[in-house]
DNA sequence: GCAAAAGTGTTAACGTTACACCCATGA
DNA sequence: TCATGGGTGTAACGTTAACACTTTTGC
């Protein structure tokens, strides 16, 4: 590939709204700018694409390089955002992404580019430049409805999961409160989930059960015309 | 606006699905390529964004420059297409739509940089260069899932139209029979269409009676937190 | 009066919602 | 033994799905 190919597009750029839950709360991940313009400023962790370069990939180096992230996680797009002073130094359209992770699973270092990163709840987010907090808000936009008509909550939860931590989770999630027993009765009823023999010490109560998704009966029941919805 | 903001971002260009419901049948405006590439060719109507131009008001000046359409229809994103060698001559990325229209109500007119211009039915389109089939692809399946979903099928009826053509349009978008009863008093039900005093008739049968969408009532509705589903 | 499409209600099956008590554990 | 969260079934309700005949028109 020649060297032409790997030179940026300065009117395309990627920005990614990574999310995470723990503690029973929804995070994003940001980073600190190591860069002009708004250097030192907490900001969606994001870059240019290049010439030959399929979106999808440079969202993966761009993931890579400012958060460490490297392995195949759950990406989808969000949209293009394309105020025209969003940027203030030109032009800059820029395609959003948001991406799922479990907190515990990864380790997440300061890339390149970077001064500094971590979580932030999204009830405590700092102000952000750019347009990001708009990037944001449409992220979660569509995160709440996927959701409810996908399976992916289990992406943001640790691999081996206890039935009250993932209701809490929908709970959080679509904004109300969902009938314990009618739950577990829709969540059990679609064979997604395996229970594990381990169980969760939950402090100092009852422990409760481990589960863990079924992806391989997921996919094969997705073939036949299997619809999830909550 | 100083004139640089009219030059074209050569890396970025918008195209456009054309649907359109005749005959009881979808369709999609095509046009006929007055420039290389592929000159000659019937393609998806397009063309590449200025650095000082919104995405919408790209998408609403294409449309109007190759079609003669300039009213407010319905539009709506389809995705980005970004396959390396999409377009033969340089790297272009490009930001489909598509736009609901009912043919009866437009007249189509052949625009500049166009050849030709016609509705193609969906099952007898010509051979399509770039990734135009592909983006036709997207777009249908964006518009089966919104048509059930919202009720945007009379942007692509007459403004006046029966039972029996709402049914039929959804039976060919959705693709199967549906009860026309228990149609009818879905529909019914939502306080989503007025009727007139006006029948259509229909050849040498019995004359349907003629309604028309409420959007004022929708608008109400929705408001209040209503969800159009089908 | 006949052919053809328009129009009209009821019942059964199913899925969703509402609801209250016992269980296992650690302190 | 008590406090706390984990775990379990059933009945009412509303929604969807199945189903057949009468009406209106043009010829």
């Amino acid at each position: 590939m020649s060297h032409i190919l790997k030179e940026i597009i300065r009117y395309i750029s990627i920005d990614c709204v990574i999310f995470g839950y723990e503690r029973n709360v929804l995070e994003i991940l940001l980073i600190k700018r190591a860069r002009y313009p708004e250097k030192g400023r907490w900001a969606l962790p994001g870059g240019f694409i290049k010439k030959g370069e399929l979106i999808k990939d440079a969202v993966q180096r761009i993931l890579s390089a400012t958060t460490g992230i490297s392995d195949d996680i759950y990406l989808e797009e969000v949209g293009i955002f394309d105020d025209i002073d969003r940027f203030p130094l030109w032009r800059v359209f820029t395609m959003a992404h948001f991406a799922l992770i479990s907190p515990e699973n990864y380790h997440i270092t300061t890339g390149i580019d970077t001064m500094d990163i971590r979580w932030f709840e999204l009830s405590k987010l700092p102000h952000l430049p750019f347009d990001h907090k708009k990037i944001i808000g449409a992220a979660l936009d569509k995160l709440r409805t996927r959701v409810r008509h996908r399976p992916i909550g289990f992406e943001l939860l640790p691999k081996k999961f206890t039935l009250p931590q993932l209701q809490s989770f929908y709970e959080e999630i679509i904004g109300k409160k969902i009938d314990k027993r009618n739950f577990r009765k829709k969540i059990s009823g679609m064979n997604l989930i395996k229970a594990t023999n381990e169980t969760k010490k939950n402090n100092k109560r009852r422990p409760a059960q481990l589960y863990r998704f079924d992806k391989a009966n997921y996919d094969k029941l997705k073939k036949k015309g299997f619809n999830f919805e909550l």
